[in-house]
DNA sequence: ACAAAAGTGTTGTACGTACACCCATGA
DNA sequence: TCATGGGTGTACGTACAACACTTTTGT
């Protein structure tokens, strides 16, 4: 270790690198959006043919959160919109051998989400995916409770939707991530009032008033990470 | 790795675990608390001489929270009244060889730490400390970031105090963390309706107008640390 | 015309802040 | 008795929740 005084063999401690994806389902019929995540099927044991997040050893020449943005990468097939390291889970016993997994989050917007259709990986509501294996059923559990957190005191939300939005598409994905209705006129005061939403002159049409729409305003932060790096 | 498909050759990446340990000091001639924390010397490169955080390798059949705690007890002698995960390190060029830290964050009452002291170490103030090895000048101000953070949503400034206080106490530790005076009225409203504390009979004399004693309520948690296992 | 979503206005409550003021003790 | 910290009272401003109401479209 880096700061101990003895000598210092390499111990068989291998570390992972997970990544909890969030998305939005807004489909056809339902009235409300959906927070969804995807899985991949293990192929070998342990937990073989369960459910898992997708994820992959670190490598030694590379970053973790390349690593992260590798193993999205490999699922979505394409780049999030938002990307943090969530904990590092390292218990004894969470695996038959020593593995220290660094898990991130990340949020994917819908459209590029419904792009990516692979092999092994499946999509599933996150409030109700099968049994995961290894510890991952826990770890989804936090990121969850991050994710309905962060959307309280930043403005993260917007990395689940596309450039131009309505106001009634942001409040539809605070509703899905907080999993209850908000009232649309303060919703609307709030946000137009943080500064963080830039109205734009088009409209959109297709049932009853037309909405403005909104882009980001890419001056603030979408998530405040402290002294960080990005 | 857990969840990929292709064969899993073990790579040189060795894990560490570090700590911030927070502490308090309340010197005689000064009028306001100070935030301190345990530095170690290093005795061997790299950065040999320099100053770095309490660490060390962490081992094969323990979890990282015991790592954290064994480090915390090899520096300070004792037990840590609060400690959390802080983030995990890992950049390729962080050291020169691939070393992924696991950094916790703790509190040590006042009167803890200063009863042990140890060959090696030393406490500075964690505002302005001498420069540090490695990332950890980084690392402390993260910590520090997540201290002030956390102080204003959880009752942590409580780990700091020991079982009996003034509210005047307690106001002194927000102060030192938050770097500000605070309204002695407001501050007491405020602590008083959170029902956190309890008020005991007994009251501490020596100058002016005798103080109410304090204790901490157990039945609220220090910090809300989400679906995370204790 | 009517339903429904877009958008505006108004009101009440909760809470933080500022600050005036009284209380109890040591010196 | 006076200085000082302990402790109480009060008034103001902001933020937010609730909800009535107006506007604009599709059908």
């Amino acid at each position: 270790m880096q700061t101990q005084t003895s000598a210092s063999p390499p111990e068989p401690i291998r570390v992972a690198v997970s990544t909890v994806i969030f998305s939005l389902r807004r489909d056809a019929g339902a009235d409300r959006a959906r927070v969804v995540l995807p899985l991949v099927r293990r192929t070998r044991d342990p937990f073989e043919g369960r459910w898992a997040l997708p994820g992959g050893w670190l490598r030694v020449d590379e970053d973790m959160d390349a690593a992260a943005a590798r193993t999205l990468a490999e699922t979505t097939g394409l780049a999030p919109s938002y990307l943090e390291q969530l904990y590092a889970f390292g218990e004894v016993d969470r695996s038959p051998s020593r593995v220290v997994s660094i898990v991130y989050w990340a949020l994917v917007r819908e459209d590029v989400s419904r792009a990516a259709e692979q092999e092994n990986v499946a999509w599933y509501d996150a409030t109700t995916h099968p049994q995961l294996a290894f510890d991952h059923d826990q770890i989804v559990q936090y990121a969850l409770w991050r994710l309905r957190n962060k959307v309280g005191y930043s403005r993260i939300a917007h990395g689940l939707l596309p450039a131009l939005f309505t106001l009634a598409d942001l409040r539809e994905v605070y509703e899905a991530i907080l999993g209850r209705r908000l009232d649309p006129a303060n919703f609307r005061r709030q946000v137009e009032g943080s500064g963080t939403i830039i109205p734009t002159d088009e409209h959109r049409t297709g049932s009853h008033r037309p909405a403005r729409l909104y882009r980001y305003n890419h001056d603030v932060e979408l998530a405040d990470r402290g002294p960080l790096p990005d």
